[in-house]
DNA sequence: TGTACATCAGTGAACGCGCGTTCACTGATGTAC
DNA sequence: TGTACATCAGTGAACGCGCGTTCACTGATGTAC
């Protein structure tokens, strides 16, 4: 049966949010499009209408997920006090909350290895999106100059991105909270009190 | 034809050390039991006379590279001047060499998000081969006390996976070395001159 | 306004492929007598 | 010491399975006249 262009728009959606989601949880290799195409209630076969090919599927989603990661921050960013900003993103992203939920949370926490062993071009697609999404944040991060800042944002958020993967590896939670909090007194200190 | 037990210890051996470095090289879902049996030079059929399963192979090569890992970070802290051990510890953590042979390098780096997402039976195991390679780092970490030194431990190698995965991703090699050498500096200053 | 046709999102079966795992077999070495 | 047998690391073919992808088909909607 045919279907309304905004029917089809609104599936395309679905997918890339479920996909953005599964990708996030399951890692890029074990999540297949069969799973996915089933969670938005859609049979694997109508896929191909809708995205090339997984890897272009993968690479939406990604960009979608640094979008949606963007937005978040932003939006914790601009409901803190004056002055707070960073310290409130901080204690964000080291959140138990975030641990806890990877398939809505920081990409490169979530994907980070498997992202840095694509190839050149995959990797140059994924590089946009995270500029996108860097340059959200830049306004709030410490420094004199763009490169300053520029450094101390690459360093901040990879380095709590490294901090949150090892904490989602910990089994026993109190010692995953007691690391987090550690951690988050760490940045706070080293980028908000400087 | 019947090898003796030296022949098969030796091939046990290769094939661990292949397989730790290929599931970092390539991570474990797309590394196949095949193809570390073919490097090793024996046929896929005979692994199973040296492992349960590839989940099992898994779990001992990720030991076995945390273990090469301690061993090569002990040997330069041991080497360095007086008083400069941790220094030369995150100097080569966020060398460009470490970042261009991830093959051989840190775990959490290479696999982090992955093994993160293990079943809870295997983080536990993994959790034993780490604690092995934290207690030979964490005399040259900072702190008063011992709960100190974990805090520290904990964030500093943590954060520098973090750094090191997402310099990894960066696809212009000059941004990748400047990121590092940023990323050397601060955190020279905030472990080694507090 | 009514009718004939084209479109195309979605279905469901099929495809080739590589994977982890199993298994009957081989044959040089170790062991028992 | 010599002979018969047991062992077991490694081979190579086969297995079932799930994957990404393809394809003939469906049928409600959009378009042309």
């Amino acid at each position: 049966m045919r279907y309304s262009p905004e029917h089809k728009a609104k599936n395309h959606e679905n997918i890339l949010a479920m996909a953005a989601r599964s990708f996030r949880e399951h890692g890029a290799d074990i999540n297949g499009i069969g799973t996915v195409m089933k969670k938005v209630g859609l049979t694997k076969g109508g896929f191909y209408r809708h995205f090339e090919s997984k890897d272009d599927l993968f690479v939406e989603a990604v960009a979608r997920a640094f979008d949606e990661m963007g937005r978040g921050m932003l939006e914790i960013a601009n409901s803190a006090p004056d002055g707070q900003a960073l310290r409130a993103i901080i204690e964000r992203y080291l959140s138990a909350r975030h641990a806890n939920s990877p398939g809505a949370g920081c990409v490169i926490a979530a994907l980070g290895p498997e992202l840095a062993r694509k190839p050149l071009s995959v990797r140059k697609r994924i590089e946009a999106s995270q500029d996108a999404y860097r340059e959200q944040l830049l306004p709030f991060v410490p420094g004199q100059t763009r490169e300053e800042k520029l450094a101390n944002f690459l360093v901040l958020f990879s380095s709590m991105a490294g901090v949150l993967t090892r904490a989602r590896m910990i089994t026993a939670s109190h010692t995953r909270e007691w690391m987090l909090s550690e951690a988050r007194k760490f940045f706070i200190k080293s980028f908000t009190e400087g």
